[in-house]
DNA sequence: GCCATACATTTGCATAAGCGTATGTGAGGA
DNA sequence: TCCTCACATACGCTTATGCAAATGTATGGC
């Protein structure tokens, strides 16, 4: 894969897009800036696995990552052209549609509003709305 | 990859456009219908990567093909729903955005028009303008 | 029936990706 | 300064992917 040299980019893209675990964080972190420990628990995955598909995203420019003390926020990166948002609106609106994307976003929303009641670290910073880069609506 | 249940049509769909040589077959086939010895001359790549690559293309549902004599003629395939149509909608036009994709194009249109300048096997069927399915202008 | 043509598929190998486990790193607290 | 916590990365392994080369299959001409 990627021995040529056309279209690096969206070979790329697609590339980080073909991975089930990759499109159920990208679901999750959609319109939102999510902090790791919810992910890893959201997902029920080990860490590291969390930890290694959020670099391969981050690699590939999807999501960018804050630093907040202990925390790790990552949110949306800002897509480099026109082409590439409308390739991203429409992943992200097909994800939306699909019903385990839809559990495991009714999962981080509860875990939002409830976090007792996951195996949270103490005091983990919950996910905050985004301002509407990518927020719901923009396709479909 | 796909070892999880989740998203499985959108998997195979993203590591179907995670090569290079699907992108240009994809580009090069879109709104038209195409015998593989265009897609072999055109990409200059050997006979049997292109098979295989169409191939792939074919199992992950986003090109079918037709028999015609000896001729296989590959087209786009309808979309199973909303959701992918859009995706593939605005991948086919990010492809369109790209030089070296203009330049396969431009490369299959000249050997559309005088088919005589490329080795190609005699009485070879022309590439045919396909109803408007996935022609251009539905996305960007 | 026999051969040539146009594609498809199989085989063998090198490379890359994903996973779990173990370890490293940066920040905060005592 | 040392420890803990939250997360990142390195290591070893298994499996998947892409390639070239060889072989198989369906069609048409003679």
């Amino acid at each position: 894969m990627m021995r040529d040299h056309r279209s690096p980019e969206l070979v790329r893209l697609f590339a980080a897009l073909a991975d089930t675990t990759r499109l159920r964080l990208l679901n999750l972190i959609a319109g939102r800036e999510v902090c790791v420990c919810y992910l890893v628990e959201v997902l029920r995955q080990s860490q590291p696995k969390i930890s290694r598909h959020l670099a391969y995203l981050r690699k590939a420019g999807i999501v960018e990552a804050r630093r907040e003390g202990k925390w790790m926020h990552y949110r949306l990166s800002e897509p480099r052209n026109a082409e590439v948002a409308a390739i991203l609106s429409s992943v992200l609106g097909a994800l939306r549609s699909e019903r385990p994307m839809q559990a495991d976003a009714a999962k981080l929303a509860r875990a939002c509003c409830a976090p007792q009641r996951l195996v949270l670290p103490a005091g983990a910073p919950r996910p905050a709305a985004l301002s509407a880069t990518h927020s719901p609506g923009t396709q479909r």
